[in-house]
DNA sequence: AGACCACTTGCAAATGATTCGCAGATCTAC
DNA sequence: GTAGATCTGCGAATCATTTGCAAGTGGTCT
């Protein structure tokens, strides 16, 4: 037999249900399971909301998506492909912005080295105010 | 008349309620709604949660409460005079440590340089995993 | 191809956290 | 003290997520 598929490889069983799932958050990036299962209805209308959810958690165990808290809510994920960044959440618009994760590395390292503390910077959201909201609160 | 009171200051009505909810805040730091709740009881035990919920609500609205991040799940509550402060959670024991928001200061200026963007780096917790729980996955 | 069994799915109901509606209680100003 | 607006308590509604269970399906072995 040819390749080994990629889920097969993860010790997981190869379903439609758990290839969309995967193809959806590839696609979409950030989303809420919410947005996940509406994306994967719109080819296939017959998947359970708790089918997305128990996939998102089992493709979550075996490293092929991860999930972060960009919200005041519930979390969002995204592959783990994906290159990881910095998500700039504007507390007054909702806007999520992004940055390079290197614009974390010194603070990172310092927290490391004063506090042994690993930072996984793009987890959770770096919350604040975006340049655009920031500009009109002057006014 | 003596002292004009901190909430009346703020427009809002003395209930021994609004009162016993604000001390429990700045007696607990950190705490959930339902933490806060279960300390008010412990004196008053009538108090709905509910109530709890709408006068977190109210103080934060005049300010003299905020809420912010940390696990994975809902919010928690601090007076405002507290000094603010960075929170460390570990990811994988759940413990919240606290550094010193100076430690996010060029970072915090980078991003406002960079993005325009005005860090609120007290609202969201910091991610990772700590000193303790690194050196236990060396073994 | 056929059968077996563990893993998955769909569905409905449970859960946990937070919010809402409303009637009655209570603050404040007068 | 009275009036009226603001609160509170209570129960029900909502929203997101999880769980139990019976039926369906994928992978393996023959």
């Amino acid at each position: 037999m040819a390749q080994p598929h990629e889920l097969r490889e993860r010790g997981l069983r190869l379903t439609p249900q758990r290839e969309l799932v995967l193809a959806a958050v590839r696609e979409l990036d950030h989303a809420t399971p919410e947005e996940i299962a509406e994306k994967v209805r719109q080819t296939h209308p017959g998947i359970n909301l708790s089918t997305v959810y128990r996939n998102l958690e089992t493709l979550e165990n075996v490293g092929l998506v991860q999930h972060n808290h960009l919200g005041h809510g519930g979390a969002s994920y995204h592959a783990s492909e994906e290159v990881a960044h910095l998500h700039l959440v504007c507390g007054t618009c909702g806007s999520v912005g992004d940055a390079p994760i290197e614009a974390a590395l010194n603070f990172v390292n310092s927290l490391s080295e004063e506090y042994g503390f690993r930072t996984d910077v793009s987890h959770f959201a770096v919350y604040g105010t975006c340049a655009v909201c920031s500009q009109a609160e002057l006014s």
